[in-house]
DNA sequence: TTTTCTTACGAAAACGTTAGAGTGAATTTT
DNA sequence: AAAATTCACTCTAACGTTTTCGTAAGAAAA
């Protein structure tokens, strides 16, 4: 195992003291242009590259950023994490991804590992258990702490901080308006606990849509799905009844592939006895059959958003430093699982 | 801004030195229990803990492992990384990823960003441009400064170090056999060129197939996919024929999914006309219908082993550690692409 | 009483780097 | 010739921690 090379290396090697070999190396006119030449070569010949440990620990910075998500097998997440990435990249940051699991704890773990002088700010986006619990101390501390954070899609109002969001209830606004111009009356939402901020959001569009074309709510229609059990089963009984939907909105893409799977399972076909629309940035959209219209997240944009916000913290030097909340448009991807209907509008 | 607690802030508080309150908060028989109680309940009280970065500096490691993946959108990668970093966290280790897009360039800046001393140890799969250049020079560097290095999925022979690999070929096979078994004769392969390693161990695996049960090989069944152009044009000319294949095994999720979709735009169906058989981890498969019989490439168990593995090598403190290959199996999950057979075995 | 041994703490080096202050010698200015 | 300036370096502190070594004071042993 080849030896690192450091500057006292270098300075030993030729008799100089480190502080002449660092100059050196930075060009300094203060440093002859022989010894300079002839160090220059020296390090450029062993890839002397500055220890990384030693300037963070002296510049107080690690030029490093840490992001929390909940779950990485999930394709938002992902293309969030790509635009975080790519832009870092462009700016010299490195991207260090933990994963609470949707877990309190972990998060808490996360957080404080990361605050630990690790990271130069982070970018999260809460974990579910969180959100139920609503105990945020651990990001009130870390901002206490003087560690910049930016909040991503599910985010807390309580907390002071950048944040970045999906335009959710204009979304779903969006969607279910698409559904009623198509002919829809009777649509069901497909969606989670209210705890789960940006199902809230969505199902506030939903009603808002309902509202304003005059349709009235019917809460047999709206299904709160539970992660932990079945989502075959708890949606099979939207098509039980004598009230069969002839649209469904479904709040993410595994919520709205899975209700096409059991629609047809029960013999109806998408899009002509039931219509649905899906939330989503993901994949299976495209391969389902048919193909999933979705309102469009643009995670990347929210990744790419969200790391502006943090380093303009950052590098900012301003005593108080004024929080801005970024709202990323959604908008309707449609695919064939809508009917292709004329609007007049 | 709260400022950050020291040792040194600690040791000016109570007119002690900075080594007395170190020895302090390590419980130190060195110090006397008086001095001790009080410090210990000063640094609880103010959440001492002690800095990351000058604890890299002078343990010369960060407990921390960087993990460069070709694609983070990329169901097979995220189930790596899943499995990396849960036992990283049981281990006390944190996780920096880094994209290469496939792309040789931002390999090669990664690894070295990575080399000098962020992180402990690397595990890498290796981007495409990479294998069609097969210019290693970067992984040989690391190896000879020292970094532990474990290769997972796409790994590269040249370099002697630790790698974990599923059973490309196993698997190919299996499909294959499994979709001659259940009587197709017309076996069509769609696949990576030949420099993506896996698409070439999946290959040999079909090839192998078809020997064994003698059916001859076909040139014009094997369609090899350009990335760049349309994947839908090019595996349309395979129905255009008078030689429609009765069995197509591709060689990940988005062949096999494409290939269900175009095969139904020429009027066949799945499995009835046409079985389909996909190599993947992926999601995609769940939710296409018919839903894709897969091989299962068990990403988190690779991502679990290829850690094992790294931290078996950072630990180890003999001279000539000897490198491991290890090879995660693969099996079939059948779902409903290809027909129920009752095979008598 | 002198020597040895604990006890309880402090000093200093080390990790690798940077930057400001210092220094001796050569050169220029007055 | 004396004073000031420039040159080309070196010294030192600092980032925060750990750990080895040193040492003063008091206790125990001789």
């Amino acid at each position: 195992m080849k030896q690192k090379i450091t500057l006292k290396k270098i300075a030993k090697e030729f008799g100089v003291s480190i502080s002449t070999v660092s100059k050196a190396l930075k060009d300094s006119h203060e440093i002859s242009s022989e010894v300079k030449e002839k160090i220059q070569a020296f390090a450029k010949y062993y890839h002397y590259k500055p220890n990384s440990l030693a300037l963070n620990l002296r510049n107080q910075k690690t030029k490093t950023i840490g992001v929390i998500i909940p779950e990485i097998v999930h394709h938002f997440f992902t293309k969030v994490i790509t635009g975080i990435e790519k832009l870092a990249n462009e700016k010299g940051y490195n991207v260090m991804i933990c994963l609470s699991n949707e877990s309190y704890e972990k998060e808490v773990l996360n957080l404080d590992m990361l605050a630990n002088g690790v990271v130069d700010g982070i970018i999260a986006s809460v974990a579910k258990e969180t959100e139920s619990k609503e105990d945020y101390r651990h990001f009130t501390e870390l901002i206490n702490n003087g560690i910049p954070l930016v909040m991503f899609d599910r985010v807390v109002d309580e907390i002071e901080c950048n944040k970045v969001i999906a335009d959710d209830k204009g979304g779903a606004f969006l969607a279910t308006e698409q559904l009623i111009k198509n002919g829809c009356s009777n649509i069901a939402l497909v969606t989670t606990p209210d705890y789960v901020t940006v199902g809230l959001e969505r199902k506030e569009g939903y009603l808002k849509a309902l509202k304003e074309f005059q349709i009235p709510e019917n809460i047999e229609l709206i299904v709160t799905i539970d992660d932990q059990k079945s989502i075959e089963d708890q949606l099979s009984f939207l098509f039980r009844g004598n009230n069969i939907p002839d649209g469904i909105f479904a709040v993410n893409e595994i919520y709205a592939a899975t209700v096409m799977k059991v629609a047809r399972k029960f013999g109806y076909s998408v899009p002509e006895d039931v219509e649905v629309i899906g939330f989503t940035d993901g994949l299976i959209s495209e391969f389902t059959s048919p193909s999933l219209t979705t309102v469009a997240q643009h995670g990347r944009s929210m990744g790419q958003k969200a790391l502006e916000l943090l380093l303009d913290e950052i590098d900012s030097q301003e005593a108080h430093y004024q929080y801005k909340t970024n709202l990323i448009q959604t908008d309707l991807k449609i695919r064939n699982s809508t009917k292709k209907v004329q609007l007049q509008n």
